[in-house]
DNA sequence: CGAATTTGACCCGCGC
DNA sequence: GCGCGGGTCAAATTCG
């Protein structure tokens, strides 16, 4: 299920991309070196005197490197002690032959147990992906009940009492709402913040719920319906639509989710990043299904679809150059995708999944909150250039986020303007990596019950410093950032790599 | 020959 | 009601 044969290109780029250096390859390629210093050897074994002594000292040498390079005793020693005994090897050539079978046989097991231990590998992390997938579907379920039960305790208490109940009503609804945000987007946004959607946002009602719900009812039949927790937007918007219970989970809470999840559907994620190439790598197999001339832009918007589960991904982008300046490129993402991803296309995933999920959260509530929102602010925090970066339009017809990454990359000050890796596929991994951790971020905030009402932005931008560089976790995803980048980068431009990070560091710093 | 892309047609919502 | 614009479909075409 999870190979990693993936191209951080775009379609065309695919199938010629060097497959970064994986364990298993490493291996072969070690297996194939040590059978052939053996062949040598036992072509060489038999010659003559001075002959041997090269061999020996070939011998020797090749075990040094299989040593130091898989770490494992590859027992070959015995074969450079064998010979060794060259004396006795004329005398005996049948012992010494013997020898040889026992050696090759060693060999084969090791060759074996290597080749278990790297399917090994590969399982483990399969099943990381699988269990990193549960967790978040199971964290959704999770959130579903607690929001329940607020509700419950809510309307309990609202008839014991109004005054409390108010008093309470503006508590927890901040909280469950962090706790929601820091959640993979797809289930459960409850009926409290749809009701806060549909007074709040008359844009998103009339133009997501409304304007897309039928055509997802209509074109979408979702053959994908084994949604694992990443939820199936197009499914949930069928439930909501077509009213019937198609699973008989009809409930509130079903309501709900579809609710949300449409809305999530249609929150999209827009990233301008200056880009030569015809698509940003997002680690993400598209297929092309459209393009449109827009109005106002010389420039054809595609249309792509993303082709990597076996069913059908609800995910799409439209990608179209800036009219203004066609060097930037505005790649706009929707929805989440329903299928395992590779560690190059969750980087972007998650760009996409936690700017929706900040959208959204910041959608729902007044001007006011949004800025005291930790959501936000951490997203303000957290993403290279902040404010001048991300902006969220209320105007367009969907709940937009915009992730603006030009002006970095084309700041005078900035050593990787010029780079097109750092365009191309660094910056959405950047992005990833830091719009991941300011999601999981909440989760502290909300365990620290962060008071953000009574907080003036500064003091919550302060916090929210504060909280981020005191956990070392931040460090940690920078470092996974990093590595990511130069995984996907296939080496050669690491350094490169390096300093767009330190430069994307330190542009977090400095906002901070 | 199958997969991917292109492109004109169609659908839908919105504004006038 | 009509036209416009955005988004999607699907037949035709191209590509590997």
């Amino acid at each position: 299920m999870f190979r990693f044969p993936v191209s951080l290109g775009g379609p065309h780029d695919i199938t010629k991309q060097p497959q970064p250096s994986d364990e298993h390859h490493r291996a072969v390629m070690d297996e194939v070196d040590f059978f052939k210093s053996e062949k040598r050897d036992e072509q060489n074994i038999i010659t003559d005197e001075t002959h041997r002594v090269h061999v020996k000292r070939e011998n020797s040498r090749v075990d040094d490197d299989d040593d130091r390079s898989t770490g494992i005793n590859t027992g070959l020693n015995l074969l450079t002690a064998n010979t060794g005994s060259d004396g006795s090897m004329v005398d005996d050539g049948l012992s010494v032959d013997m020898e040889e079978k026992r050696t090759k046989c060693e060999n084969a097991q090791l060759r074996e147990e290597l080749k278990k231990a790297a399917e090994e590998t590969q399982r483990l992390k399969e099943m990381l992906s699988q269990t990193t997938n549960n967790f978040n579907s199971l964290q959704m379920q999770l959130v579903a009940v607690m929001r329940q039960q607020e509700d419950h305790n809510h309307h309990l208490a609202t008839t014991e009492s109004k005054d409390k109940a108010n008093k309470r009503h503006e508590g927890p609804e901040m909280v469950p709402r962090q706790f929601i945000d820091l959640g993979l987007p797809s289930a459960d946004v409850s009926s409290e913040e749809r009701t806060t959607v549909r007074s709040g946002s008359p844009l998103l009602e009339n133009s997501s719920s409304r304007q897309r719900g039928k055509r997802i009812l209509e074109r979408e039949e979702s053959p994908e319906t084994e949604s694992n927790g990443w939820g199936n937007p197009n499914k949930v918007s069928k439930h909501n639509a077509s009213s019937s219970n198609c699973n008989g989970n009809v409930n509130g809470n079903v309501v709900d989710q579809s609710a949300a999840e449409a809305t999530m559907r249609k929150a999209r994620v827009s990233v301008r990043a200056r880009c030569e190439a015809p698509m940003l790598n997002d680690g993400c197999q598209w297929r092309k299904y459209g393009q449109k001339m827009a109005k106002g832009n010389p420039c054809p918007r595609a249309y792509y679809r993303c082709t990597m589960a076996v069913g059908r991904c609800p995910v799409r982008k439209q990608v179209q150059r800036c009219a203004e300046d066609r060097s930037i490129l505005i790649t706009t993402y929707e929805g989440n995708h329903n299928h395992p991803l590779p560690p190059a296309a969750m980087s972007m995933a998650s760009t996409t999944t936690a700017a929706a999920s900040m959208l959204l959260s910041g959608s729902t509530m007044s001007s006011q909150e949004r800025l005291m929102n930790p959501t936000n602010l951490l997203a303000r925090t957290m993403l290279p250039c902040s404010s001048s970066m991300a902006t969220i339009s209320a105007s367009a017809p969907f709940p937009t986020i915009t992730l603006d990454l030009t002006e970095s990359a084309s700041n005078v000050n900035n050593p990787t303007s010029n780079n097109p890796l750092m365009n191309q596929s660094v910056l959405p991994h950047m992005m990833g990596q830091a719009l991941y951790y300011s999601q999981q971020q909440q989760s502290k905030f909300s365990g620290l019950q962060l008071p953000s009402q009574s907080l003036n932005a500064g003091e919550s931008v302060s916090a929210a410093t504060a909280a981020i560089a005191a956990n070392p976790n931040f460090a940690a995803a920078l470092a996974a950032a990093i590595t990511s980048i130069i995984n996907g980068s296939n080496g050669h431009q690491s350094g490169n790599s390096n300093s767009s990070n330190n430069n994307v560091t330190t542009s977090n710093v400095d906002r901070q």
